[in-house]
DNA sequence: GATGAATGAGAGTTCATTCAT
DNA sequence: AATGAATGAACTCTCATTCAT
């Protein structure tokens, strides 16, 4: 069953996230995602275990790729500033191909957390904390960020504006997420006052 | 049934805010509230019509009072980089006093406002754009701010970055509103970069 | 829920417990449960956790009470064949008071005791086995029984034949339990065939 | 359809029998046969008309042998004892042939008799009870049996003890079904207790 | 003000069955 | 002969809500 006919496979679970994030994951109805399937509520169990096991493998399949991209960042050596850069052209990116993936991660992770079986996003939210809060000390200790700023406080802000992004993002409009990435660094790196 | 004992529906609500922003509106039952309550699920409908009663006058009661500042600080004609500053700072004293209910028009919103009964949600947001939009308009247009900036793209980032701290933010913890407010006000004025 | 109105909950187990012997426990609906009782389905989520917590307090409360009676038999400390025959009387008025929850017991028991939730029926099935088995091989050991028997096939057929009996038995017919007995036993003692 | 490849019409039939004597019919999915016979559970609609149509001919097959075996004994013009004895004779080798098919029969057949498509379980009960009680009472008449018996009593406790062995009986064992046939005749017909 | 019991709509899920390939 | 995908009815269970007491 996993390994057959991965293309429904991904179409269903592409249609069961564009709905979870539309309307939240418990307020969609199995039902609703049929409908938009063009099928009845009972044969997406042939496809999938169970309505969690959809949004366990949209999550899963989200969280693999993102790291495949922060990875690649990670172990590219650059500095803080390039590092913080990288890693939010690529957050960005990640918007643009998963949105609605992001979007329920955003809402539900932190409920999820809590069931064994969504034990990795845990284990990838500290991996990200690590990430970003390593590269901003980094950059503090080397004189590239500010050192008069709470770290912590500023990893929080810049965490969650990346990434309430999906939001209101949408993918094909007029922004590219290269250039919100640009304006979203100027404004976060040099500050939307005018300098004097 | 709606005039008698305010301060018991008070505590209800506040109560029931709290289960609604630790659980989500959907997930909450209202046998989960009756139970933080110390009361049997049905006793709750003497109190209130509905469960969707409660969230209304949760989230209307907060708007009000979130208003009440805003609306002070807009009719004190200062000019927009103190204007931001102001708002900012309201902000997060708001949400320090309304955690809950912060948090749940964050993660409700979105989907309320289809609701007729929830309108004011819709009105308030056209508000809100226009007192921060107009805001930073003026600051482009005066000089204060940065005018190579995409200022919609700003507006929504500064929005949401104040806001999402409803998720993290725990009142009496070692940040004062006040203190937040002015790191997340230097970070996103002056930016957390080094200037050289 | 545990303690409150004893009386309905009794009401409804006993209803519930009819329809299971009539129709078997997988056949069952919670729909027929309902209708028997004069409920919709759902509310009978008020009285007990599942279907399947009703069926556990119908075997378990007949158990308990079964090995009441056994104990007082096997502690009085009779000869072997007045054990035998204390213990089918027994059964047989067993049989008489809890007869949907023998039938039930017979049809269900060897699937339900691999649920960790039944695992006291293996308990009492231990225990039956101990009881009866010790006292036929008590019985042949002094002389009241055949040696020339197998024991354990005995034990099975008498085993077998008292609680079969349940699934013909009604309460209030011509025969009482206690009759029912001394034919039982009159047959199991003595044979069917007339004595040269 | 019917008339194609009949040793793997029977082959089918063995496993789905097996299967429905472990887990009940009801409990018996088709995907477990179609498990159990290395296919899929649409596969068995190419050899079957339908899951209850696999129980009819399991039944109705094992029911024409057993009354093959039992017209045989009937018509032998035996004495009351010796046709009491041929006949459990008979049934144990029927256990010993199709252990899975009366185990089946056991434990359905109550709830079968009502579909008008298993009629004919009703009439092998009412020429089984014809057979069985006449014999008693042509053993009572004659003398060979003792007059002081329920006869009608008699007869379910033989009936129900004989067929209930194919809840324990497994072919191959250490027993025999002769063996077991003698042993079950000397304690019905003799008595466990010894004689004075 | 609150309880206990019930309602009824709808949720996620299962499963015998169908059918084009 | 067998598969893969789908159907549709029915199932167990949940929950907001009602109401007599």
């Amino acid at each position: 069953m996993t390994t057959a006919a991965p293309e429904r496979r991904r179409e269903l679970l592409a249609t069961a996230a564009e709905v979870f994030a539309a309307q939240g994951y418990n307020a969609t109805t199995v039902r609703k995602i049929a409908d938009a399937a063009g099928m009845l509520a009972g044969s997406l169990y042939y496809h999938f275990d169970s309505k969690e096991s959809m949004l366990d493998e949209i999550l899963s399949t989200f969280l693999t790729e993102l790291w495949e991209g922060y990875d690649a960042v990670l172990a590219a050596g650059l500095g803080p500033r390039a590092t913080i850069g990288a890693l939010v052209t690529e957050s960005f990116r990640e918007i643009d191909r998963h949105r609605a993936a992001v979007a329920i991660y955003q809402r539900e992770s932190r409920h999820l957390v809590d069931l064994p079986r969504f034990g990795y996003l845990a284990d990838s939210q500290r991996r990200f904390e690590k990430a970003w809060l390593g590269t901003l000390e980094r950059g503090v200790a080397d004189g590239t960020f500010r050192a008069d700023l709470d770290v912590r406080l500023t990893y929080r802000f810049v965490r969650d504006t990346v990434w309430v992004a999906a939001s209101w993002y949408r993918p094909g409009g007029q922004h590219s997420p290269e250039e919100i990435a640009r304006q979203y660094l100027s404004m976060v790196l040099d500050g939307i006052a005018v300098r004097d």
